[in-house]
DNA sequence: AGTATAAATTATAATAAGTTAATATTGTAG
DNA sequence: CTACAATATTAACTTATTATAATTTATACT
């Protein structure tokens, strides 16, 4: 019979990857950031209508994953998605009501 | 300027699907399911190496988010993936070390 | 009926996440 | 070097999740 490994690594990052996605807001800003590829946060919270420090917030639990990347220019810091594929976990789950 | 509306619906369903999604013990059964189709709840408790009652609460979030399906026959119960989608998610975000 | 097997439920305690408000840091312009 | 704008951090509090153990329900078998 098979048996499974649940203390695998790989395991774990997947499972915490996928749970920090699955916020409303980390959603918005991934498919915010899947538009326009790069926002500031100032843009980010503007858009959403939230506040500046629960952006500031879910912007680094994303980065903390490697879900995001972050580049500082002058006053700003521009955040962008690290890579398509996490778009693609998101809108394969985005079709249901 | 484009502002989100974090109140829909849809977007809810999606955030609690892939928060659904991300746990170990939830991935490794849409994994084993993806493997063999349908598994009833010995099965997968044997496979997972874990607790029946932990099995049967895993199994009982996946399936209130409808990404399972059940099926009872005679004393078993057998679960499976409701849609194809939800293991492509899941294989999204599998690569990352 | 009585017993064994399969699964689900409930209660509880431990841990983790989210929100909010206040404060701190960093960079740029004047 | 001061003031402002942009972002980040911290702390306190609240809520949600998870694991575990114990109990319960359901079905099958003799």
């Amino acid at each position: 019979m098979k048996t499974i490994n649940l203390n695998s690594e790989s395991l774990h990052t997947a499972a915490s990857m996928l749970k920090v996605l699955g916020h409303p807001i980390r959603i918005s800003i991934i498919e915010l950031l899947d538009d326009t590829n790069k926002m500031s946060v100032t843009e980010i919270f503007k858009a959403l209508k939230i506040e500046q420090a629960i952006a500031s917030h879910h912007l680094n639990t994303l980065k903390n994953k490697r879900i995001l990347m972050s580049e500082r220019v002058g006053k700003n810091t521009y955040y962008s998605v690290s890579d398509p594929n996490l778009i693609s976990a998101v809108n394969s789950v985005r079709s249901y009501k």
